[in-house]
DNA sequence: AACTCGGGGCG
DNA sequence: CGCCCAGAGTT
């Protein structure tokens, strides 16, 4: 079965590969930053992003000697931004402690920050063609659904039922071919919804469609909670100037940018806001400040945690002495990197007054 | 082993 | 609205 698998496959990818910028290229930086972008990330929405920090940062040393604040500005709006941080961070390592040049094996590219199993397998195998199979979401489904496989994909034997499945089928002398037709195989024929089974090569062999289970698998168990969370966001509206906090402390949007934040327990309520210690520092008395406008509420779905943000436009004369922002130019926030729920805000006018 | 970390697209 | 996406790090 095992060679048959892999001829099976790769006939069919030799008709079916879907054109990728970063496919056929050997330059192990690019590979690198292609996997790390596409982690969690469907093809069509991470290539922009891999174009843009391309033509940013062509040489991994251009990448490395970039400030923090601009790689997290490209990658404003893509998510899961821990990725941006350890990109930063390995291409530092690479370019300072390694001469930057790329390490060659497996084992070194695994130890990298942000590579865990699947992305040292890509790394390995499309830049050198060495023998690590790929376990991505893709190929669960593909080997759940054409072996038969119940065992849960998130649980720990299963994690290690599929890994040691896949070192089996791999081919190889071409690791690299093999590692991509299964990713295609399932992001075009065997997708997850409406599988293409009436044209699958493997339709016969297929346990699942035989058994016709095949829209049951794969099998997760892990359900995720949504926890809500409520954000009042001040706009500090003073002359050109406007306040900005970074968040550096350890949750959602680590080193990402917004405007001075109160969160409360429950939906937005003034009065709750007014009680906050920051509210007392910000205003020290009620004569300074003037509440100009307060949003609708904006929601932004994350995958643990449902975000309701409302936005509170407020004038003032002049800012406090004592207070922990950063005084910017309201002309300035371009600049920064904002979760999605803060761009939306910015580039929807009707929602706020001219002040910004 | 369970939890956390974004945002978008699709049925 | 729930599920999924070329997953990884932390607790």
């Amino acid at each position: 079965m095992k060679e048959e698998f892999s001829k099976i496959l790769l006939k069919w990818f030799a008709g079916h590969h879907r054109p990728m910028p970063w496919k056929g290229v050997k330059n192990p930086y690019w590979i690198w930053l292609s996997e790390i972008i596409l982690q969690q990330t469907r093809v069509e929405q991470g290539l922009p992003y891999y174009e843009r920090f391309v033509k940013n940062y062509p040489k991994i040393e251009n990448l490395a000697n970039a400030k923090e604040d601009e790689v997290m500005k490209h990658w404003q709006g893509l998510g899961y931004y821990s990725r941006a941080r350890n990109l930063h961070a390995t291409a530092k390592y690479i370019t300072n402690d390694l001469n930057g040049i790329f390490p060659k094996t497996h084992k070194e590219i695994l130890n990298l920050k942000g590579v865990g199993p699947y992305t040292a397998a890509a790394i390995a195998s499309f830049a050198y063609n060495l023998p690590h199979a790929v376990v991505d979401g893709n190929v669960y489904r593909v080997l759940s659904r054409i072996f038969g496989i119940k065992t849960p994909i998130d649980s720990t034997a299963g994690k290690k039922e599929f890994a040691k499945l896949a070192d089996i089928l791999i081919n190889k002398k071409r690791a690299s071919d093999y590692n991509q037709a299964i990713m295609d195989f399932g992001a075009t024929q065997c997708t997850p919804k409406l599988p293409n089974c009436k044209t699958c090569p493997f339709q016969k062999k297929c346990v699942s469609f035989q058994n016709n289970w095949v829209g049951e698998l794969p099998i997760k168990t892990k359900k995720i909670k949504k926890k809500e969370r409520y954000f009042n966001y001040l706009l500090i509206n003073s002359a050109d100037k406007t306040l900005l906090h970074k968040r550096t402390e350890k949750d959602i949007w680590q080193n990402l940018y917004e405007f001075p934040l109160i969160e409360t327990l429950q939906p937005f309520d003034l009065k709750e806001v007014k009680k906050q210690p920051l509210w007392k520092t910000l205003f020290p008395n009620e004569n300074i400040y003037i509440i100009i406008k307060i949003s609708p509420p904006a929601k932004q779905i994350l995958t643990h945690r449902k975000i309701i943000a409302t936005f509170i436009e407020i004038s003032i004369t002049q800012i406090p002495e004592k207070q922990p922002f950063l005084v910017i130019e309201k002309k300035d926030l371009k600049q920064y990197a904002f979760p999605k729920v803060i761009t939306s805000f910015l580039a929807d006018k009707s929602l706020y007054l001219e002040l910004f």
